[in-house]
DNA sequence: TGGAACCTGTGATGAAATTCACAATCGCTT
DNA sequence: AAGCGATTGTGAATTTCATCACAGGTTCCA
């Protein structure tokens, strides 16, 4: 439905996302100058079950003090560790449309240590124009360039109809991981992993959760 | 973890989630001129489990003829009139910067009956500028303003320290269901439906994914 | 030093979602 | 009209995820 899996073990996929959350958490926690936290108190303040923030940490080893609770920068590096984000990941963006350049101009990924590195169009209008720090590139040298930049990531925006192929063409160029905006299934190699990301979807389950209370 | 559940009975909510990717599966089937389909074919072409699209649309009654398959545009417009997109169902978007726009002019929205009524911002560079076919308006009059046009979903993309108290207004303003763009955890009423969408959510599970073959 | 108040990490339990597997049905062909 | 291959809908089995509940640590304070 979401990732080809494959990778590591036993860690659940939920866990995972769980884990941005809680990163998110603890950045916020430093800057309001917390040191420690327990498991009740991120209960308390982001509806998670504590014994599930204890369960997801423990697939990862052990982190907190029993009496004591969770240091929060050490908790917070270790989370960074674990998802790779502990130092600068590069990023190519593929599609500088509307998304691609709110994507390009998102002040959250700099935070999280993402780093767009390159973003690519095919229309001529837009190569070459510049977007915030970057200049759009041409999507034909998207190998090319990535051989430069080493983007292990890709971001693809493109419409449904161009996905598949620009897909193809980052996963030559080097690409292990896809996020898809584009509202088709794609198809890629065991190894490559991709997550979905859709709009329309989340709406159309909005939109389904309307009805209860109308004749209600 | 996503949303606040309550509503409706036994569907379980990954079910929702994928009658939106059927929905635009089907969609593309007609474009393509198919007339039936059974569930294998689907499983062949989008990967998803054949008896898990049946469970899926068996929540909602028998839709398919056995030995034959689905009829493509019944199916259709029947998974539409489950998801209430049948008709037009307006939204207002709070928070016009790059997220906003992109959102506001995303052509997707119109295809799937989802209409952006409203646009609002706090910004008073923003408010009154055109936007698509919209004017971005003032924040302070999502209440006034969503009298007349009635949406009852809000979608929220307005930076992390506002977020709570816009969903508050557009709560207040009646909206019921929300899909939230910004990185926090909404606090809302039982009755109220959040879903989040978090970009770094989904890059921070990818970035783990690509533990293994890095030192290749 | 001892005990009360807190907490963690985790095995056991429960709930939810997915997949299996098969009886029932359909349409085609002979 | 009867048999066959294809396909649905669904109870049951399986797998995955979430929660419970508690044995051990830790701190603080008397």
């Amino acid at each position: 439905m979401n990732s080809n899996s494959s990778s590591s073990p036993k860690v659940p996929i939920p866990t995972l996302e769980r884990l941005a959350t809680y990163l998110r958490f603890l950045i916020d926690l430093e800057a309001a100058q917390v040191e420690t936290i327990s498991s009740t108190d991120v209960e308390k303040q982001t509806g998670i079950n504590a014994a599930q923030f204890r369960k997801d940490l423990s697939y990862f080893g052990e982190f907190g003090k029993p009496g004591v609770g969770y240091n929060v920068l050490e908790l917070q590096a270790r989370i960074a560790r674990i998802l790779k984000i502990d130092q600068l990941q590069p990023i190519m963006v593929i599609g500088a449309g509307n998304l691609g350049s709110a994507l390009i101009g998102y002040p959250g990924l700099t935070e999280h240590k993402f780093h767009i590195a390159a973003a690519f169009d095919r229309d001529p209008a837009k190569i070459g124009r510049p977007q915030g720090d970057l200049v759009i590139l041409n999507e034909a040298d998207v190998r090319e360039v990535n051989a430069e930049i080493g983007a292990r990531i890709a971001i693809i925006c493109v419409p449904a109809a161009a996905a598949q192929e620009v897909a193809d063409t980052a996963i030559l160029a080097g690409v292990r991981v896809i996020l898809n905006f584009a509202p088709i299934i794609l198809k890629v190699p065991e190894r490559i992993v991709v997550r979905n990301v859709s709009f329309l979807q989340e709406l159309a389950v909005l939109s389904y959760h309307l009805s209860g209370e109308s004749q209600k």
